[in-house]
DNA sequence: GTGAAAGCGCTAACAG
DNA sequence: CTGTTAGCGCTTTCAC
């Protein structure tokens, strides 16, 4: 086009060489003035990568997940890369048939650890580079030669039990929601910290906000004397929380009410919730950064990187 | 591999030709066994298509812009679609960069219509085809020529507006996010629907909950006998309604408080929050319908598809 | 109904 | 330091 072969300009823009500052200086010029811009499809297909990663969760409308979201693309995009996201709506099917397409389209996967089985052995087969976020399953991680950014749940449930017995709590109700595989640990946790205490159990169908507000007349009323409500996520307490508001229910005084994930409207409700931060977007970060390693250097090291949750105590579990 | 020519495999894929039975039955089998896919950057150098679109937000934390990118990403998964999600965070220079090498990995985008002036115009000048979706903007319609979901902004704030005139109210603060270009369009229908109301104005900076949460006070206490609050966005008033409560202000006794948006979370606020619905997930869901629409058919027509904004009246805006 | 040949826009190996 | 040659895996004329 203006002076040089198609293999210098490609040396040029991926700086692998230096050049005359002339040729330098033409070229340059050349892209300026045509607006020239790479085809990355067609650099995709020369080099095999693609400079974008996927990221995979449950469920897009849960602040959870958007924390992640956001943390995974300010660093991907620091590094020049593309984020494609899926979302498989806590579908087995989805997962599957999302992830298949996904990682022919990508250079490497973030996903939830609370991925599927068959999906997560899929990644696996998919031979790309994959970095798990979520909670810690003591129970799996042989089974488990994937990157991982970790967070211990069983951790967090202790930090919130230790608080809730010492405001003196004893009769509490876990609402739980065993779809998810991290919520036995959770709960496992909350046992420990509290072994004066009585836990009950209830399962729930969904982790919404809705899911919260009708089971709040039965968890409330139900379990006898019951004096706390710890919910599987924050998502959960705050609809409990709003309709033990409207049931009349004094919280914290008749009734601790507590979350996880440090959401953040948690902050804002009445009373402002008491939860545990389990560092959505650093775990995206973190999942990132450790993605693009692992992009870059090649090496699939099966790293396992651990966060702390940290117990954010508010007004809804104050002393009776 | 099994019996023909790449060019037949390719043409049974696409499913450009009909083929004879026991062709069709080898192909298949060996698609099978080799577990074969077509690889996507190949596919896309030949074709010029990439089957991935690209969807641009202000910021990926606000629950409205995640209700559209919920919708978008279920029409385009359905279709087969891969979406690229950017978050450019309010920034000028974030959104030009993004929507530029975005523009090059995808068959089309779909943006904000709030986008900068100047990512606007370069929007257009990527000659993809491109949705924007979010609030009309009388003015403008002339000078772009691009398809579009609209909500009337003004029809939202009226409504609003002649519900609290209804409800007695009759001094009326505005948090204004001046920002934003659909600012003035809201404070506009508010003004029309309530004639007989003072209206005053107050500038935010951000359109956070926190920025909601700091100016309460002055908001409160600043204008003298103010009796309504109505926010620029829900997030606004989350924060506002929050620290409201704090300072022992009565909603809606004293005080009413509103926002815009119908964010998931404003109905379990206490008192729930009215609001007015911008049909954020529809938004995603029509603008993504439309784009692919434009993409198969090659069309790039300016069509423009209008939404209607629904008042949810909740407790927050009662009588005094 | 099926295949052969050419080419999408780039990068990589090797010369010079 | 720069250019030549080849080929990434697919689709697309155009013959057969």
């Amino acid at each position: 086009m203006a002076g040089v072969s198609a293999t210098t300009v490609s040396k040029l823009i991926n700086r692998q060489k230096s050049f005359s500052q002339a040729v330098e200086a033409r070229i340059r010029a050349a892209i300026e003035t045509l607006d020239y811009r790479q085809n990355p499809a067609a650099r995709s297909m020369a080099t095999g990568q693609t400079r974008v990663v996927g990221l995979a969760v449950q469920d897009l409308r849960n602040p959870h997940f958007t924390g992640v979201i956001q943390g995974a693309s300010q660093v991907a995009e620091a590094h020049g890369f593309g984020l494609m996201v899926v979302d498989f709506k806590e579908k087995e099917l989805n997962a599957q048939n999302l992830l298949s397409t996904l990682a022919l389209r990508v250079d490497g996967i973030i996903a939830s650890s609370r991925l599927p089985e068959v999906a997560l052995a899929q990644l696996q087969a998919s031979r790309k580079p994959a970095v798990l976020f979520g909670q810690t399953e003591p129970g799996r991680i042989d089974a488990q030669p994937l990157a991982s950014v970790r967070i211990r749940g069983y951790q967090a449930a202790y930090l919130l039990g230790k608080h809730l017995a010492e405001s003196g709590r004893r009769r509490v109700t876990y609402l739980s929601y065993p779809k998810s595989r991290w919520d036995q640990e959770r709960l496992h946790g909350l046992r420990e910290a509290m072994p004066e205490a009585k836990i009950s159990v209830i399962e729930l169908e969904a982790q919404t906000m809705e899911a919260g507000e009708s089971i709040a007349a039965s968890a409330i009323y139900g379990a006898d004397g019951c004096d706390a409500i710890v919910c599987y996520n924050d998502m959960i307490a705050i609809g409990l929380l709003h309709q033990a508001c409207v049931l009349g229910v004094e919280v914290p005084g008749q009734i601790a009410i507590a979350g996880f994930d440090n959401v953040p409207t948690t902050r804002f409700m009445t009373p402002p919730l008491t939860t545990v931060d389990m560092c959505s977007q650093e775990q995206g970060e973190k999942a990132m950064e450790l993605l693009l390693h692992m992009i870059k250097t090649g090496e699939a090291a099966a790293t396992e990187l651990q966060l702390e949750p940290r117990l954010i105590v508010r007004a809804s579990t104050g002393r009776k």
